[in-house]
RNA sequence: GGGCGAUUAGCUCAGUUGGUUAGAGCGCUACGUUGACAUCGUAGAGGUCGGCGGUUCGACUCCGUCAUCGCCCA
């Protein structure tokens, strides 16, 4: 025990850094790959190496350091991989905005120097995050530390794509792709947001080539008819079955184009008729290569029209080429009709503008054989997810995959590890190192997507594709943690690479968090502004707080309504936590050495019953954690802390601290500092400073720092028995304080009690009289099996006991009467529902023995208490 | 259009394989500074567990359906 008092108030910041710098310095967070235990290893998800700290990564990072100070205090050999991410498109945005505030394009830059720009702001802003999440308390091993755009990682990178190429699952192909007009780059199918849109639906008319005659088409584009290269008809649908064969021409353009019939056209949509604009629209590209039509791309890769329609359109954004073409068409009387419609417009995620479907030459990665593995890894249950919900989605997404566009039209990120020989263009390099005749060859100008990268992030931080003792002792992982809005971009193909490159799963548990959203249910987010610095949580409750509360509110499986009020919560716990232990500490006499081996004695009820309320914490508390029930386990510990511990077992310990029987204090003394210690065990993951504070107070002398002191055992002090004692009691207590409140009779003020019970009742409460006088506030009791009611007492009864208080003229008759009538009214019902099951055959004859008798002796006890309410109330009429 | 999830006290949510007198925190009411804690204590009010139907001796729990909300994929 240390002699040093603690403060009135836990002040966070005085012990938050204290205890970082101090794990930090016995390098208790450093893992060895030589260490004979069993490994633990988590990968962090690396944040993106220029993002700050929101609180989303806080309920992230939470739940990883939980688990991996678990495993330590386990003894484990656990190893938190940190790292950040290169975030290609999202940080050259960044940067490229930076740029241009300082009137610089990036095209006035070469590739070089604008490479070195973007290094230098990742010099500049990579380290805040690192820095937060040291704040946050995360024990990662740091000497790990990794970042995707690393040489090694950058090796592993390559070395996958050649791989992977040379296998023939990547391949160059010219196609419509998703095409974000802000960055001019490809984007993947994952990369674009649906949104639903008010817009309109036009309807033009087409004239019919040699003929009066028109058709009417309607589309939500109107500004991409300038590309259009046919008409399309159902092959069934009447109406326009004398259309087929003859052409139309396109107005304004003036182009003559074919009337097709193709199964895709839904007759029932419009008119019946679609122009067909195969450069412009996936559907319609597919239909350009049934039917072998034009593909005629009008637009530069900023949306703007190119020189492929007519002059007076050249080098209109989209949107003003739809003004100019409906206009135009309205002059020309071939504006039929405008509708409203709503439809859904994919959006760019990083560019937040609509995305183009645009015809360019990209590299694509085949999918299908890569996702056959990992579809098996999580339907057999080798990875389990938890939720287990998402599973559905991973398989519906894996079941239906595409190959997947891996070229950006960037800088900044992995470069195409692709070589085109300048002089014979058909000479393909393809490899790691490059050429040995650089000079010769040309380099593929883009770069890969980021998840082409983090994809390999389990065995990347390692030496893979060299084999060494880390990749050999720390993969596969154990658990991974993060959002399930990352499930196809990140988890599925992390789980495809596992099986492909080591030939075995990443991680066997994959936890989804729950998403955070603020009050008003949108997601918290740094664009919409709704997200709380966690900075400012921090110094508002301390970090353990932040940390406990935060993953109180987050259910498994569903989203939070985050709002900081909740956060009270936290913090009022650590409080508690703080004051119970205070209060221990100044009933513990300075160099105190009587602690007792508790297994060698006889205990007292309220002793046996905060152990066997332990013991049943410390299981119910490791099954939470491992089904990943965080919120529950938390509560767990929250309510035997609070509600049992302190509530009950330090109020009783009063009574020995101030009595007169030393030894029974040194018990209490004894009992309370097991039950602490094994709080603070408990709650370390959740909240580890406060807890090593404390331990440092309380430990056994020769006990190591919490971090890495052994997690509590299981114990079996269970005792059905004592726990059903000892609620009868609380029972009684509360019975008697609740008359006493309602009857207004003020807590300094000490009633006597009568008791009406029989024998064995009687030894049972004569036990523990000392404790239900100074608890309930009694002064004299008097117990016998055939007492009369006295006069001005209020009656309640407990399990049988009659028990009337002595109020004098405090006795309110009224209050009294509507108060017994209340609970005859409650056991009526419930009797009479006792008694709906047991005159049914069917219960007696089916349900199990034990649920019948259950139902009996609650009917005999609610009947013997009725019986009693009434005669206690006929007395009062 | 397809899929997933949610709907339990005024608010935010627990409730593990169907059997509990359905719980917690906040908020609310009353009382309270009794030798840790007002970031607190004691007591209390408050719910026909979204609607309907079904399975079952028995449904908050399982199934169907509808409604509302949210998300994902077309």
């Amino acid at each position: 025990m240390s002699n040093s008092t603690l403060d009135k108030a836990y002040t966070p910041s005085s012990v938050e850094d204290k205890w970082y710098d101090h794990w930090t310095k016995k390098n208790y967070f450093h893992a060895d790959a030589h260490s004979e235990k069993e490994p633990y290893t988590i990968v962090i998800p690396p944040p993106n190496v220029t993002g700050i700290l929101t609180v989303g990564h806080v309920l992230n990072n939470t739940i990883q350091d939980l688990l991996i100070r678990k495993a330590r205090m386990e003894g484990k050999e656990a190893c938190w991989i940190p790292g950040t991410d290169h975030a290609s498109i999202a940080t050259e945005s960044k940067v490229v905005a930076m740029l241009q505030e300082k009137g610089i394009k990036k095209s006035d830059l070469s590739r070089d120097e604008f490479l070195e720009v973007a290094w230098e702001w990742k010099e500049k802003y990579g380290g805040i995050i690192i820095r937060q999440l040291k704040k946050l308390g995360c024990s990662c091993d740091w000497d790990r530390e990794r970042f995707t755009m690393d040489e090694g990682y950058t090796k592993a990178v390559l070395s996958a794509f050649v791989k992977l190429y040379n296998k023939g699952l990547i391949y160059k192909g010219y196609r419509l792709v998703n095409w974000c007009p802000v960055s001019k780059s490809a984007i993947s199918d994952e990369e674009v947001i649906h949104r639903e849109k008010n817009g309109h639906l036009w309807h033009f008319r087409y004239p019919i080539t040699n003929s009066q005659d028109y058709l009417v088409v309607a589309t939500t584009r109107p500004e991409t008819m300038l590309g259009d290269t046919a008409i399309a008809i159902h092959p069934d649908d009447e109406r326009y079955q004398h259309l087929i064969g003859k052409t139309v021409t396109l107005p304004l353009v003036g182009r003559e184009i074919p009337i097709i019939t193709d199964d895709y056209v839904d007759p029932e949509f419009g008119t019946g008729c679609v122009k067909v604009t195969p450069a412009h629209d996936p559907n319609d590209f597919a239909m350009g290569e049934r039917h072998k039509l034009e593909f005629i791309n009008i637009m530069n890769d900023d949306a703007s029209m190119n020189s492929n329609v007519p002059d007076k359109y050249v080098g209109l954004s989209r949107e003003d080429a739809r003004k100019a073409v409906v206009t135009d068409l309205k002059s020309e009387g071939l504006l039929h009709k405008i509708e409203d419609y709503v439809n859904k417009v994919g959006y760019s995620e990083r560019g937040h503008v609509p995305i183009e479907s645009y015809l360019s030459e990209q590299w694509f990665m085949k999918m299908e054989e890569l996702a056959k593995p990992a579809l098996d890894a999580v339907n057999n249950g080798d990875i389990q997810f938890h939720p287990t919900h998402w599973t559905k989605t991973y398989n519906h997404w894996l079941g239906n995959i595409k190959d997947w566009c891996i070229s950006r039209q960037l800088w900044w990120g992995h470069q195409i590890p692709v070589w085109v020989h300048k002089k014979d263009p058909s000479n393909i390099h393809v490899s790691v190192e490059g050429p040995e005749d650089p000079e010769n060859w040309d380099r593929d100008p883009d770069v890969l997507d980021t998840w082409a990268s983090s994809w390999l992030w389990p065995m990347g931080v390692h030496a893979w594709p060299s084999e060494d003792e880390n990749l050999k002792k720390f993969y596969p992982t154990d658990a991974i943690v993060t959002g399930p809005d990352i499930i196809f971009f990140w988890v599925a193909r992390m789980i495809m690479t596992g099986y492909e490159f080591m030939g075995e799963l990443p991680f066997k548990d994959v936890y989804f968090t729950s998403i955070l959203r603020d009050e008003t249910g949108r997601k918290l987010s740094k664009s919409l502004g709704n997200s709380p610095n966690p900075f400012d949580l921090f110094d508002e409750y301390g970090t353990d707080a932040v940390r406990f509360g935060t993953l109180l509110m987050a259910p498994q499986g569903s989203d939070v309504l985050f709002s900081k009020d909740r956060l009270d919560i936290g913090r009022n716990f650590m409080n508690k936590l703080w004051n119970a232990c205070r209060f221990v500490q100044m009933n513990i006499p300075e160099n105190w050495s009587n602690e007792i081996e508790i297994e060698s004695i006889k205990l007292d009820l309220p002793e046996k019953w905060i152990l066997s309320r332990l013991s049943k914490t410390i299981d119910e508390y490791n099954h939470q954690l491992d089904r990943f029930h965080f919120n529950e386990a938390a509560k767990v510990l929250y309510d035997f802390t609070w509600n049992d511990f302190c509530d009950w077992y330090v109020e009783i310990a009063k009574t020995r601290f101030y009595g007169h029987d030393e030894s029974k204090a040194d018990v209490a003394r004894t009992v309370a500092l097991k039950c602490i210690r094994t709080i603070l065990a408990l709650l370390h993951p959740f909240s580890p400073f406060i807890t090593e504070e404390l331990w440092s107070h309380f430990k056994k002398p020769k006990a190591p720092d919490l971090i890495v002191a052994p997690w509590p055992k299981k114990e079996s002090n269970y005792n059905d028995q004592v726990e059903k004692e000892m609620s009868l009691f609380q029972e009684v207590i509360t019975a008697i304080r609740s008359i006493r409140s309602r009857m207004n009779v003020p807590p300094s003020k000490f009633s006597n009690l009568v008791v009406r019970c029989d024998a064995h009742q009687s030894l049972f409460l004569n036990n523990h009289v000392n404790l239900l006088k100074s608890l309930a506030r009694i002064n004299e009791i008097t117990m016998g099996e055939s007492i009369d009611k006295p006069s001005q007492s209020a009656t309640v009864v407990v399990d049988g006991m009659e028990i009337f208080i002595l109020l004098g003229g405090l006795v309110d008759l009224e209050k009294e009467k509507a108060r017994m009538e209340k609970r005859i009214k409650e056991i009526e019902r419930l009797i009479s529902g006792i008694n709906g099951k047991l005159s049914n055959e069917n219960f007696v004859n089916r349900a199990p023995d034990q649920v019948i008798a259950k139902e009996r002796s609650n009917l005999i006890k609610l009947t013997d208490e009725f019986e009693k309410v009434m005669a206690n109330l006929e007395m009062l009429q």
